[in-house]
Parts: structure tokens; sequence; C-alpha cells
DNA sequence: AAATTTAGTTATACTTTTGTAACCATTTAA
DNA sequence: TTAAATGGTTACAAAAGTATAACTAAATTT
């Protein structure tokens, strides 16, 4: 690897850094103030919406969440009726969830509730700025999803790939 | 605004709003494990790392951090011996922090501990998705930047901007 | 000079997240 | 058919972040 490619690795985290607690910040105050939810649960919603069904395990995986933590918000989207277990037959010790109807369009409004700031501000840009916003964004999310299917560590190691 | 704008500015969010958890996981756990300060602290050592000099209420301002919790996080950083306090002789109300010596040395190491990871991640990449992650990641900084300025509304209002 | 505002700290309570250990039920392996 | 492994839950502890009120000291306004 050659000593630029170094530097650009060394920008690119430092890039990273620096938006993490932009993205932050944006939506936990967001999601605690307009919603009665925690930015954990809906975190699984939003992977539930992609991926329809997933175990508690696999849950856990995708977001790096200690299995305690997963079922504990689970039930929480539960008690709201958002979120539905579901027993595999072919193996009774899994515990699927998937988002219910009330799940899918609490989740759609709730998008638009905790993003209501950040829609507004994206609105005063420019059609150039949106356009780079959307390319910039789509490019860093593919390639973080890519990259960022290590393992987590918790009570047991997560084999399955995100 | 047309119809196609609202669809790229939704596409936006939903961008972002997996962008967000992928880089949470990734840093926080790393920050935990790897050093003895929490992210908050972090974030501060970034912004004073850019900055230089920032009061306390600016610090506040930028990370949208409760003057409480800087205050609390400064000391564990100052107890670290990686920031000092400075009077603005000025106004001797405020109080100004910068990092140290040490706070420089030590946050450069600490930046690659906890990038450590990503970088063999991103290492794996090849040259046309490196490149394609700086640019993406730089352009997304940039923007955010720009538009995340709203003000933090924790006790009293922040008139300064980032 | 008195009243108000501002910067920062202290104290305190609460929420969210992270982590570990122990446990049950089920499946798989020996 | 025991033994071991897996998926999930329960219980519990601790770290981290969020929030508000009350306060001191200094500056500003009146």
């Amino acid at each position: 690897m050659s000593e630029g490619d170094k530097n650009t690795i060394d920008s690119v985290i430092e890039n990273l850094i620096s938006i993490y607690p932009l993205l932050s910040k944006s939506f936990t105050r967001s999601i605690r103030i307009k919603t009665n939810l925690n930015p954990g649960s809906l975190f699984i919603l939003r992977i539930l919406d992609r991926n329809g069904i997933l175990s508690m395990s696999e849950i856990g995986c995708k977001l790096s969440m200690p299995k305690p933590h997963v079922t504990a918000q689970v039930d929480k989207l539960i008690v709201e009726n958002m979120v539905e277990r579901l027993v595999d037959p072919s193996d009774r010790r899994i515990v699927n969830i998937k988002l219910t109807k009330k799940g899918k369009i609490d989740f759609e409004s709730i998008k638009v509730q905790i993003s209501h700031e950040m829609r507004q501000s994206i609105e005063t840009l420019d059609e150039y700025k949106v356009k780079t916003l959307f390319e910039s964004s789509s490019q860093l999310r593919e390639i973080l999803s890519e990259i960022m299917t290590e393992n987590n560590h918790l009570q047991q190691t997560c084999f399955k790939q995100l």
C-alpha cells in the first residue's frame, strides 16, 4: 500500500469520526422528543422494515446489540403492538420477529417525525448539493454496510453475517 | 419542490438513518475497549484538536452536550492531563479549554487505536472503493457540518454557530 | 448602585446502553 | 441416551448520556 493510500484512509477515518456525532445528535434527540421509543428499539424497527423477518440473534448481530438488550427492546415493541414474535416451526428455540401492520405504519410516520428538522435543513440546500448529499450518503452507506460485517463479541460469537 | 426532489430527500434520510448505527457500533465499542475514555470526552478531544481553543459553552454547542455534562467530561480529561483550563482575561467568567501536549499526542494514538479495525476493513477494499469512500465521506461530512448548525435547547439557547 | 444576564459548576435523578452470569428449552453430537 | 451446544430469557450491575434546578462569580444593563 502506498503512502498516498495510507493518507487517504486516514482522511476517511477523520471524516467518519466527524460524521458520527453529527448524525448521533441529529437523530437521538428527535427520537427522544418525538417518540416514546428509544434509539435502540428504533434501530430494530429499521432492520425489520428492511429485512422482513429476523430472529432475536440476527437482530443482535446486525445491530451489535447484546442479546438481553434485544429481548428488552423487543418486549417494549410488543407492548406497543409494533412487532410480533413467531416461533420457528423448524427449530422451536428460535424466536422470529416481524413488524405488525401497525408497526409498519408507525415506523413510516416515526421516520417522518425524527427526520423533520433534518429534512427542513436539506430543503434549504441547492439542487446540486442535495444531489451530492444523496450520492455521497448512498455510496457511504453501501461501502460501510459492506465492511461493517464483523462479528460482535457479546456472550457468544455471532457467526451469521449481516 | 418537485416530487423527485422529495424522493431524493427521503432517500438521503434513509441512508443517514442506516449509516448512523454502523458508525456508532464501529466507534463506541472500540473507544470503550481500547481507551479509558468514554465517547463523549473523545468528541471533546476531537473538536479541540480541530478548533484549538474553545470555551465550555462552545464545546456544549458544537456537540449538543448539556453544560453539566461538558463540565464532567472536561474534569475527566483534566485528571488525565489531556486538556487544560485557561481563564479568559477579557471575561473572567469564561473558561477556555485546550489540548495539552500530552493530549495532542494521546489523541493521535487513540485515533489509531479506535479506528484500527475499520482501517483494516478499508484496506481490504480495492483502490476505486477507497477513493469512493474518501470522496463520499468528505462530501457528506462537509454538507452535514453545514446543515447541522441548529442550536441545542439545553438550559439555554446556544447562539454561537459551530 | 441595584438588578439582570451570562458562564460555568454542583447536585441529583433518570434513561439508555452495555455487559456478565445463570438459567430453561430445544436441538445436535457423542 | 446422555452430553454438549445453541437460542433465548431473566436478573442484575455498571457505564454513559440526558436533563433540570439551584447556585456562584463575573459582566452588563438600567
